[in-house]
RNA sequence: GGCCUCGUAGUUCAAUGGAUAGAACGAAAGUUUCCUAAACUUUAAAUACAGGUUCGAUUCCUGUCGAGGCUACCA
């Protein structure tokens, strides 16, 4: 394509050479600015030193030399150390003739780099629905790999679903124990929203055994305490074990609905400090199998840790302390890790259980992709993957890049590149999260041999993470390591702050897009729009003004800032949002459905008026506005650079007739314009997943 | 405590070290015999604070204050 730039570039470099001997190669132009006439400008402070020469007079002998020797500059004008660079309408006329008809201004030949991508986004837990955290990750996480796509790359759109784990196993065992078979079927819920329901059920229950707990054992302890035990005046772990065995208790008499109390003789016991009494009792009395995995789990909790307490404070500062144990090992707790236990062995009844779930999840999962407007080429699952990684750590591990710690873990010590040590390997064998991950990458590039680079896109709290891994997978010697890119962005907060799925503030991805849907359709009848169109045409319509407004909403923020999302203050058709953009485009189409002559053929010559010139530099600058925000994967330069390309043309659109110009050539080209305009506006829209509808 | 982000109009967002810091919403005022007024025009309104580097700093450096995140043999 034909670029000003260079042109520029080289007949500048040219006159810097002739006029004062200077060889450089750090030319810029930036876009001149509105106020002042041209259409580039080049700084002249950066070579005034060399030229012994005010900024001014370096601007002038500049421009002249550049005038009288470059056909497509024309004139132009000197301000402060700002050389202002007017190109002809004839160069501007032969670029808008070379993109006029084009379907694809902008974009690179599709697979035309060579280089092969893969963008992981999406990547959700398959225990509760989608809510606007995934929504912002999956219209970045399509729009950078549809960005990417036009600047020629080939890429592959994965997901990695996280379906297994103690979280899944809650909302499994929640259903089991309340869930009396309910189905999406039987309760017509989304999938999704049913298992997220027993997600929830299974934390309301569980803060309720905490509460019980806490109450309980807080006035067994205050009595205890007020009894100063003997022994030196302190409490040793093994009287605390037996003092949490014993809460354990009354937490399962209090899930049995018969809530008991400690009795005053086994308070008088714990508190003498003589518990052979207890120790003994244990076996028969309330030892039963959960209570006795509950004291193993303890006992291993407690082991090596120094927990003997001081006689002489009020003592509740110690009980907290002894309550984080317990809580951990409350009855649910238990319950859920068993259940993972028994997944991890292949329990029939637990991964029929599990599968079922999981199922009904996809489902709901599979509609709100659908809605979205989002898809995957390729998904992975961790109950697949999790068992990844591990033969590379040992590998690792005899090449020196690990090393194993006292108590058997294996670790990587990253302190000297500024980072922490980091684990990779528990002590009895199994992996942590970030095994996998060092498993999974390398499974990839070994699955897709012309792999060149890994994106991941996953929120800025995992920063500190994905520099641990990518620096692992450095030290291990692959050198598409340092290709790997961590998309993070900002967390998406609600003017109360941060969202919460256990408080229930979350916004739900489903009731947000139905919402938006109901707003475009209120807005559009208010505006009595509607005419025209049949049902499904409408329906389609409000679909697409509805997800529009919420995408670019979401889209136009730098994806690396966090943003605020206020759900009360509905999102603004108007000013500078999605559907002023679609409304733009909509109203071109309209005029261009009216016009009657064909407009076809290129033009020959024209004179612009200005603000045909500053759209027609505006579409010139969507190729390099394509190439940045795929060189810093962001959607928002795309959305930014289209709301001002939008502007301009509704300024024109008030200034000026297009159908009813009278000099036909000029109303040829701007038949033409508003045509290339519309592309541009659908292809960027397009960028970001957007679409842009005929009429609205 | 350590590490990492971020502080711009009343609010939500812009500004490769460059000219007089741009928009939108909200506020105030205006535009419709004219291709779709989901539009257009006008007004008021901001760089947290203090230093430094530079011809030039919202941008780079240091410090203070303020907000958020990370800091597990969790995922």
């Amino acid at each position: 394509m034909i670029n000003a730039q260079e042109i520029l570039f080289k007949s500048v470099q040219k006159a810097l050479k002739e006029l004062y001997s200077i060889d450089s190669t750090n030319i810029v132009f930036q876009k001149t600015r509105k106020e002042f006439e041209g259409d580039f400008t080049l700084v002249t402070f950066p070579f005034i030193k060399e030229a012994k020469k005010s900024p001014e007079q370096v601007g002038q002998e500049l421009g002249d030399y550049l005038v009288k020797n470059e056909k497509t500059v024309i004139a132009f004008n000197v301000v402060k150390g700002f050389l202002n660079i007017v190109l002809s309408d004839a160069f501007w006329l032969s670029y808008f003739n070379s993109v006029k008809d084009s379907s694809f201004i902008g974009f690179k030949k599709p697979e035309s780099s060579g280089r092969t991508v893969m963008l992981e986004y999406a990547s959700p837990n398959t225990n509760k629905p989608l809510h606007l955290g995934h929504v912002r990750n999956l219209l970045v996480g399509f729009s950078v790999a549809e960005i990417l796509k036009a600047n020629g790359h080939k890429v592959i759109k994965a997901s990695i679903v996280n379906d297994r784990g103690i979280h899944i196993c809650k909302s499994m065992l929640a259903w089991k124990k309340w869930g009396n078979n309910e189905t999406p079927v039987s309760t017509g819920m989304k999938g999704d929203h049913l298992v997220g329901k027993y997600y929830v059920k299974y934390d309301q229950e569980y803060k309720k055994e905490i509460d019980y707990a806490q109450k309980t054992a807080l006035q067994a302890w205050i009595k205890i305490w007020a009894k100063k035990p003997a022994k030196e005046g302190e409490i040793s772990n093994q009287m605390i074990m037996l003092f949490a065995v014993m809460i354990f208790k009354l937490i399962q008499s209090f899930d049995q609905g018969k809530p008991k109390q400690l009795t005053e003789v086994e308070i008088d016991k714990l508190a003498s400090g003589n518990v052979q009494d207890l120790e003994e009792e244990r076996e028969e009395e309330f030892m039963d199998d959960a209570a006795h995995m509950f004291y193993n789990g303890l006992k291993k909790e407690l082991e090596g840790k120094k927990l003997f307490y001081k006689i002489g404070t009020d003592g509740k500062k110690e009980f907290d302390e002894i309550f984080e144990f317990i809580k951990a090992k409350l009855p649910l707790v238990m319950e859920v890790q068993d259940m993972l236990r028994k997944w991890e062995a292949g329990d029939k009844e637990t991964v029929n259980l599990w599968k079922m779930m999981n199922g009904w999840v996809y489902e709901g999962f599979d509609v709100t992709y659908k809605t979205v407007g989002v898809d995957f080429d390729q998904t992975y699952y961790e109950s697949n993957t999790y068992i990844l990684g591990k033969e590379i750590v040992q590998d690792g591990l005899a090449k020196g890049i690990f090393y194993k710690k006292e108590n058997g873990s294996v670790a990587i010590d990253l302190r000297p590149e500024g980072l922490d040590e980091k684990v990779v390997l528990r002590s009895d064998g199994t992996s942590v999260y970030i095994t996998q991950d060092i498993g999974t990458a390398i499974e990839r590039f070994k699955q897709f041999p012309d792999l060149k680079q890994l994106i991941y896109t996953v929120g800025n709290e995992q920063d500190f993470h994905f520099k641990v891994l990518f620096k692992i997978l450095e030290k291990l010697g692959y050198d598409w390591a340092k290709e790997c890119y961590h998309l993070s962005y900002g967390m998406v907060e609600l003017p109360e702050g941060k969202m919460k799925s256990r408080e229930g503030t979350v916004v739900d991805a489903d009731d947000l897009l139905g919402e938006m849907f109901t707003t475009a359709e209120e807005t559009t009848k208010e505006l009595g729009k509607v005419e025209g169109f049949n049902e499904d045409e409408l329906k389609d319509l409000y679909h697409t003004i509805g997800s529009g407004a919420l995408k670019y909403f979401i889209l136009k923020v730098d994806p690396k800032k966090k943003m605020l999302f206020d759900p009360k203050e509905s999102i603004d058709f108007n000013g500078n949002t999605g559907p002023f953009i679609q409304y733009t485009h909509a109203r071109i189409k309209s005029v261009l459905r009216k016009s009657e002559s064909s407009f076809e053929a290129s033009l020959n010559s024209i004179s612009f008026n200005a603000l045909e010139r500053e759209i027609i530099k505006h579409i010139y600058d969507f190729e390099s506005v394509v190439e940045e925000s795929g060189n810093t994967y962001s959607p928002a330069l795309i959305a930014n650079y289209v709301y001002e390309l939008t502007k301009t043309f509704n300024k024109f659109y008030h200034d000026h007739s297009i159908l009813k110009e009278e000099n036909e050539d000029v109303k040829v080209f701007r038949l033409q314009m508003a045509k290339a305009c519309s592309q541009t506006i659908a292809n960027a829209m397009g960028l970001l997943g957007i679409k842009v509808p005929e009429k609205m």
